[in-house]
DNA sequence: TCGCTTTCCAAACGATCGTTCGAATGCCCG
DNA sequence: CGGGCATTCGAACGATCGTTTGGAAAGCGA
């Protein structure tokens, strides 16, 4: 795997050091974008450098392997995604002082990946391979989901901070379960859901549908 | 594909009509393990067919391609699932005069798939492949998931007569959201929990953990 | 036992995949 | 201008995969 510099595949993250890394930028888009659709295993190298326009070494040459691409691909997304979490916990810790409710610090958790998945937003593509990347990566990516935690840190601790007579144990399953919520917002999913209420939850929109989901893990939180 | 009546997989059910299928059980108990162990895309039918002890071309012969194969398995389990559920919500309408609390509802959908999950039920190995299947299964699998939403239907109606004051498009979502906290109980969300919180959670049996879903479950419905 | 169907078997087919290689090309700096 | 290095390119390699095929073996009713 290359140890240099990586360059970002969304256009509105400019170059970080190299002076000229546009196969690179170009496989880094076409990759993400054709994971996020068809699905890790149902993208050749061949259809990424096609769509990029790139040759078909490109690849090996400037990430080592498929994994490796996708490895970064998804570490890149995930730490940005982490960032605007962090991002609005400590918002919600700064308007606070110091002791956010546990309404905010499930919101701070929640609303990125909702927004991202708005399809008016530039992440949406991101959000999606992400999604893909959680069931469907490589022992890499498995391992890097199962071990590094250090991002839920700052969560676990403000919820145990604002439930100060609830267990630690207690703080985490239910963590645990706000998680579970999240990550089951899938395209299937939803699909699932609107054919059992017969498209009575079919026009939702992000803010209301963030709010269903405060309301039941708070609730839940707070039980 | 075959159409002829096929054999459970588990040696715990007997045949239906078959009076000799012991290639058919041998695959279907072989492949149902391998799934569930290295995933769908990790095991080949030559892996399935040299753990089951037969000729490499007993998968096509049987069930027509891997595909169905998969599909046989997934179709059989979930609905051996089903019909525990729905059990446990008969159950519980009988013992309260058609009206089960809501917690009692949850529990019958909840209670099943961890019961299963427990190392030491048989169905440990049947749960963990619908798991796998429900994210890496093909497009038939994933065409069932999405719009077969039968078995649901009764957990929904249970509901909004337990909740008559919610509307039923916030039934249908809080539903939705206790089927995520459901779903994410895999092997690898687990872990992560445990390393989040340092072996905290690492000792819970089945029981302590369905009451616990249950309280957040409950609270969110009864927000 | 005969004839027929079902099942099993060894072997190969055809396709796709990730990866590698050597040469060619472009580019920057001295 | 020219040497050196990074990049690109076409082409192929080696491996694995799901599937197919034709014949052998086995089961079974008549």
């Amino acid at each position: 795997m290359s140890t240099r510099p990586l360059q970002d595949p969304a256009p509105d993250l400019p170059p970080e050091t190299e002076r000229d890394a546009a196969t690179k930028a170009a496989v880094l888009a076409a990759a993400e974008r054709l994971f996020a659709v068809r699905g890790l295993r149902c993208v050749s190298v061949r259809d990424i450098t096609a769509e990029a326009g790139v040759n078909l070494a490109s690849v090996n040459y400037h990430f080592g392997s498929k994994d490796a691409l996708v490895f970064e691909i998804f570490r890149r997304r995930t730490a940005e995604l982490s960032r605007d979490r962090t991002r609005m916990l400590h918002e919600a810790t700064a308007r606070h002082d110091g002791k956010p409710p546990v309404r905010e610090i499930i919101a701070a958790l929640m609303e990125p990946p909702l927004r991202w998945s708005n399809p008016a937003n530039v992440r949406r593509i991101a959000m999606q391979f992400i999604i893909r990347a959680r069931s469907e990566g490589s022992d890499a990516v498995r391992e890097v989901i199962r071990t590094d935690v250090s991002h839920l840190r700052p969560f676990a601790e403000a919820l145990m901070t604002a439930l100060p007579h609830l267990p630690p144990e207690e703080v985490y399953w239910r963590l645990h379960f706000t998680l579970g919520m999240i990550h089951n917002n899938r395209f299937a999913e939803f699909d699932r859901l609107h054919a059992l209420s017969d498209g009575l939850t079919r026009d939702s929109d992000v803010d209301a549908l963030l709010k269903r989901m405060l309301d039941f893990a708070e609730a839940g939180f707070l039980a």
